[in-house]
DNA sequence: TGTACATCAGTGAACGCGCGTTCACTGATGTAC
DNA sequence: TGTACATCAGTGAACGCGCGTTCACTGATGTAC
């Protein structure tokens, strides 16, 4: 059927199109991302985007999914790449990475909110399956999950909870479930909990420009970070 | 003189002014503050306000830079007002309690950066001074400025640094300074450096909303981070 | 392979809108004698 | 206290601009027989 020429010509114009709301996203900010401009610089009128994207909302929204879908995979992937005893050390790295090469894109999704905007539900679900992959990368933590083989890992050894951690556990262990399937305990959600803002933490000052002048090397800290989240879990 | 009141009256209505953009970027974002919606909403035409801000970009700035000085006061007030024992405690508690107070002034400094804006020279000497009010909170931790008298706080013993906690001190020792005056040394540029991340890290997410669904109470989580801060260092 | 019809992509004109900013002008408020 | 002049606050019209979106229309590309 020729008709599946026209869609994959489709799914291309739609992609360009995407492409260039990136490239203003970068320029000018999420109030830049024009529709018009997004045409023009295709090399076609403002109206005929609106063949393939119903609005500019849906266009954002768009934006937005996509990128969500494109860190959790880039999480997932590390993780399941890596040896236990490598991968929480893998996923984090994989974010800070993923969101030093297209820092627009980490802003999208965890900077300021897009004012007036609402997230589609399926947001809810990628950012669900990115959290399991988050739980899975703590939970791997010091070869709990078969990795002890190692032995050199000694040095890595997780300390105790302290008081206050061990409160924050008990109190995670009320609230409702941050996944499908099996619910995590109180400890391994704390953990999680630490690991994502102490990441975010550190990606999201470096990537918004507020190291810069300060002369030091952030990856020097990040590492630190990971290695303060390693052993105090 | 008479010309005394004029001058009071000008102040006045540039602070209306400003109170007035502020109500703006909470409802619309950096790009919804307009000075012809601003100058409707005070009783007045658009070109009016050009008697008191000579452009859009200098009332952002002064918007700007009103928020970091504000901030900036609350925390070395936060640091001045408690015993040497609990300065970081009340330095962190003030940094979440401003923000949550004002979450979109919050990311007015610290969330995604105005496109195209270049934050005036100005700005660099209260981030400064701010930084210095966090070295004061960091090294008044483990009462190290002549408040071990208290006895009780043994348990707040800190802990020595783990090895890429040095590799980072070292790292910091050779940038340059981030303070006017004495230079602090690497490791206490390490502990302000970890504070600031981790505390925005917890401040951010839950200013923007991440937290929303999940069923938590952040100030635990905020809590546990400040005790692993002060055991850590 | 050729013809008749349906589907789709893209154009160009037009809509109402709000934006930042300038300019000449009117009144009110201040100052100097 | 009164008058002449200067300073200032605010208005209203106008500028060019770009925005999202609609609509009727033209050509090209596909489908069915």
């Amino acid at each position: 059927m020729a008709t599946a020429r026209r869609e994959r010509y489709r799914k291309q114009t739609r992609e360009e199109a995407k492409a260039v709301a990136l490239a203003q996203l970068a320029e000018s900010g999420t109030a830049g991302i024009s529709v018009n401009a997004i045409a023009k610089a295709m090399g076609m009128t403002g109206p005929a985007l609106y063949r393939y994207f119903a609005s500019r909302d849906e266009l954002l929204t768009e934006l937005i999914t996509d990128t969500y879908r494109d860190l959790a995979e880039t999480l997932a992937q590390a993780v399941a790449g890596a040896a236990p005893a490598d991968r929480f050390r893998a996923m984090a790295r994989a974010m800070r990475d993923w969101a030093k090469r297209q820092p627009d894109r980490y802003l999208l999704i965890y900077g300021t909110p897009v004012p007036g905007y609402h997230a589609p539900p399926e947001t809810a679900e990628i950012a669900a399956g990115m959290m399991r992959t988050i739980f899975d990368a703590c939970s791997a933590v010091g070869g709990a999950d078969g990795a002890t083989a190692h032995g050199a890992t000694a040095s890595h050894e997780q300390q105790p909870l302290t008081e206050l951690e061990a409160e924050l556990a008990r109190h995670l262990e009320g609230v409702g479930s941050w996944v499908p399937g099996e619910e995590p305990g109180g400890e391994l959600k704390g953990r999680a909990l630490r690991t994502w803002t102490r990441l975010h933490g550190v990606i999201s000052l470096d990537v918004q420009g507020q190291f810069t002048g300060m002369g030091f090397d952030p990856s020097v800290l990040f590492e630190a970070e990971i290695d303060a989240l390693v052993r105090g879990g």
